[in-house]
DNA sequence: CTTGGAATGTCAACAAGGCTGACTTATCCT
DNA sequence: AGGATAAGTCAGCCTTGTTGACATTCCAAG
């Protein structure tokens, strides 16, 4: 009974990471560890006038500059209405400019400024710390598998978009 | 050049993934992973007069059943008054019922109803599904690597909290 | 050159779910 | 008897999400 439990295997794969009991840890592991991962923004965020729905649009607005409206939409998955709060704020305290699209002239390509970098490096600064210490214990191999997991759990069309995102630079 | 980016070693350990570049992507492949982790629960609440606080109530309770407002409380990380209004629809709506807590009167010990219980079901055979489906492609190995980075990941305190809680049961 | 559709912005109203602060009630413990 | 603890409640506030309706500007196809 105690063997059954320990270990099950077929064709000399273990199956005991697909029990109930252990996606259930999983589950639970992803929550918390979720909170930790917003924890230090948070903080941050905290003191000033923005929560986390501004660093969110910081953050893919730094990531790649001159990206438009529309696209942020599509990535951070929100209504147009939710965002456009959201940029307004970002706009009137100078952190992000909009520039007219050069092609299509209906379109807003979105650039941090010097302001607006300067929070963006805060934010990521405390978030990558975590982030790093967090691999440095797991080490390599864990990461690899941290990734290969958090990559099958998106949404298939969400893993397309990434894929494309992360491989492009 | 190239070489110096593509992998770099330091006792025979790559350290590749502690670059920034690498922790972005880590960033970001849990901030679409965590969407995707929800959606599915989400997509059931959203039907019905729920929401994502209810879910992760419903969660714990079940999980432990007989335990406490305050112990939930510094689970779910919120305040008394957030998790009260939660509580209080999910009483009314018959889904969790409270017990006078035997030794200590003060207390109310939290239970599903089997309403209840059928509800929990309902969300967790959702959200274990696409978990089974993420652990199974990624594999053993893989899913062991992401348990170690996610705990890696939360508040010392809560990673605490969390390996009793996972080791009782 | 007109017209349909696309990209954007905006107003209004609403809901979920966090928060703080103040207060009550019941109970326990010293 | 009195202070501390567990729980519940009222009121008010904030962020961030939602729908729906509508205006503007511009591209592109007929």
């Amino acid at each position: 009974m105690a063997e059954t439990m320990s270990s099950t295997s077929l064709g000399g794969e273990s199956l005991l990471y697909l029990t109930d009991e252990q996606l259930r840890k999983g589950i639970e592991a992803m929550f918390f560890a979720y909170r930790g991962f917003t924890a230090d923004p948070d903080r941050i965020l905290g003191d000033m006038d923005y929560g986390r729905a501004h660093h969110r649009a910081v953050h893919f607005i730094h990531r790649s500059p001159g990206n438009t409206v529309g696209n942020l939409l599509s990535i951070l998955g929100v209504t147009k209405q939710s965002l456009n709060r959201v940029l307004r704020t970002l706009f009137d305290d100078g952190l992000v400019e909009a520039r007219v699209g050069k092609k299509d002239k209906r379109e807003r390509n979105l650039y941090l400024t010097e302001k607006g970098r300067a929070l963006e490096r805060e934010l990521s600064d405390a978030q990558r710390a975590r982030m790093r210490a967090a691999y440095r214990a797991a080490g390599p191999q864990a990461v690899q598998g941290f990734r290969t997991v958090l990559e099958a759990m998106m949404d298939p069309e969400m893993r397309r978009q990434f894929q494309r995102m992360e491989s492009g630079q």
